[in-house]
DNA sequence: TTGTAAGCGTTATCAT
DNA sequence: ATGATAACGCTTACAA
């Protein structure tokens, strides 16, 4: 029944089944007819032994391909997969991708490691980054150094790798005339983190001089083609909660009360952070958008917010994901992959108004 | 600089610095000691080709190991993904596993797909499994006929296999009996999914009897140790919508206004579950815990619901995680491993109180 | 339809 | 400290 020694391999099952390894190996591929006598002896053959199907280490090496996309996400997991963007491109990639890989690598960008980035080590055919950092240009170079193809989500690296990307400054201005328009002119600005090391509070030239996050910083210059001056605060993440702080400290006084030099408006760079704003203003007694008009960015649905319907600038998250995975796809098949750029679009929602002031 | 040929090989590293092909290779593993001088020759060549380092497929084969853990979860990505509580574990995996393994591998349990598992035909060292439905166990006996080691999570899957588990049975009665010390008599419950395919309505006794998801099935089993009659409504997934969805049938009529005969309580089997059924009583002018009594389950800190204050059960989710990949890192290491069952917790929280009625 | 044979690129072992 | 050599387990032309 089972063979204690050692792994059976193909070869010990053709010599049972009393065939070449090649036929073997074909009748588990499926790639060439088997005569089905010929075929049935070899499956009892495996079956006999144990044999669970071919090496999957071993079959890649011969390929050439282990059928592994690799994916790198500049954040930690966790606080990655919280964002309903990031899980949306997922979708889009592992949907695009499904024919191509068995599946995607979850590969961290740690900072910390100082060495050989993991992706160097991990047997993919290619690598998908999202959102990455600056440090990112490092493993992206040892990517490509051994002839992979690399896309990269959201994000500048370098000629030659195709990005997939989206007009946020275009947008952000889109969204910050539409605040305009009704007449706001004293806003604030709550923006994505601009650093790595994810720093809350304002945003000074310095900081914004120094920011590695392309997508922060291209959001926030075309809130201020429309806002030259508006103040803004930094946050450590697209969450609620860091919606709330900063709300708390655009807002509030010391006593938790509205500020009467409040803005009038503000504009979140992300659909979560502005419904961190509008909880924190309507726990204040500030109506939205009577009192206080809040914009996002994303448009993507989250979960428990059915009803609210956010002024704010849709993207195709899923389509860049599945974007991301037929260019990876391509470039498998040998072709050269291209940069894909999506526009966003303007949505009205339910929480922008004129000011009443 | 760069050869176009042809991708160079350890061996033209080799030869291009004049030492054997072994001694190249130690350069690069750094598991032998090299003279200096023969170190930087090779690096030197290496650099002159534009070798980017052994390649993965050709060690993982050589070593019989490629590094990658994968993990197979049970609902499609995007929806597992929008679970703290799978975002959570996921965190205590990539944790315990950061020493042993490049990177997760994403699986899908994809029960269309009809042949062989993705999960067998994957170069992978161990497989850990997630709220594995009863179809999983075909992909688990395919992994371990391959001789690889493997972790279930919160899923049965037969003897010899570590399983990381919860006591959800207990848990479940202990808030039911806090519940039930509150005097409340009229109580309903929302429970996860009980099948693969994640259908919403009643839980009959048949459906009950068919259901193959065993977390809910188990959580189920402790609340109707303390309301044996309780009716059930199953939701499509732990999410705040889903509990409203369940929600507005338990508690509202026709036109959206509570009914008079609603429950005094109502037990989700999940926090998000229990955020959702609040909300919707809220909107429908119940006062929580006042008019009704909400528990959860899970405890796990859900993003921009900072300030409330559930009575629900605490659940250690990072260290399941961990749990499983210590397992899976013994189990690589030749240990036998063995399987850990956490303890929750009840917390009381600011949702349960007595009936008013 | 089946078999032969030549690798795929490494690394571990054992000498030297 | 370095080198020769033999696997690792499979796939795929090509031949029969």
């Amino acid at each position: 029944m089972t063979s204690s020694r050692r792994r059976a391999t193909i070869a010990d099952v053709a010599r049972a089944a009393g065939v070449s390894t090649s036929t073997a190996s074909v009748v588990f591929s499926g790639k060439v007819n088997v005569a089905e006598a010929t075929r049935e002896r070899v499956l009892a053959a495996a079956g006999e032994l144990g044999y669970a199907g071919p090496d999957p280490r071993a079959a890649s090496l011969r390929r050439g391909r282990s059928g592994i996309v690799g994916v790198v996400l500049s954040a930690e997991l966790r606080h990655a997969f919280l964002d309903p963007v990031t899980t949306a491109v997922m979708e889009g990639l592992t949907e695009a991708l499904a024919d191509a890989s068995v599946g995607l690598l979850l590969l961290r960008d740690d900072p910390r490691e100082p060495q050989a980035p993991a992706v160097a080590e991990a047997p993919v055919d290619a690598v998908v980054l999202m959102g990455c950092s600056a440090r990112t240009r490092e493993a992206v170079d040892a990517v490509r150094r051994r002839g992979l193809p690399v896309v990269v989500i959201e994000g500048d690296v370098g000629e030659g790798v195709p990005g997939i990307t989206l007009d946020n400054r275009a947008a952000s201005a889109a969204i910050a005339r539409h605040v305009a328009d009704l007449g706001h002119t004293d806003v604030a600005l709550i923006t994505l983190p601009l650093e790595a090391d994810r720093i809350r509070g304002a945003v000074s030239p310095e900081r914004l001089a120094a920011a590695t996050v392309d997508v922060t910083v291209d959001r926030l210059a075309g809130l201020r083609e429309v806002y030259p001056d508006a103040p803004a605060v930094s946050t450590a993440g697209s969450l609620i909660d860091e919606g709330m702080i900063a709300a708390r400290a655009v807002l509030l006084d010391a006593g938790g009360a509205p500020r009467h030099d409040r803005p009038t408006a503000i504009l979140a760079q992300s659909d979560l952070l502005a419904v961190g704003v509008i909880r924190i203003a309507e726990q204040a007694g500030l109506r939205v958008p009577d009192d206080l008009t809040v914009v996002g960015f994303d448009g993507i649905a989250v979960d428990g917010l059915g009803a609210q319907r956010l002024t704010t600038i849709e993207q195709p998250a899923v389509e860049k994901g599945r974007a991301a995975g037929e260019q990876v796809a391509r470039m498998l098949a040998g072709d050269p992959g291209e940069s894909v750029h999506f526009a966003c679009t303007f949505r009205a929602g339910g929480t922008s108004a004129p000011p009443s002031r």
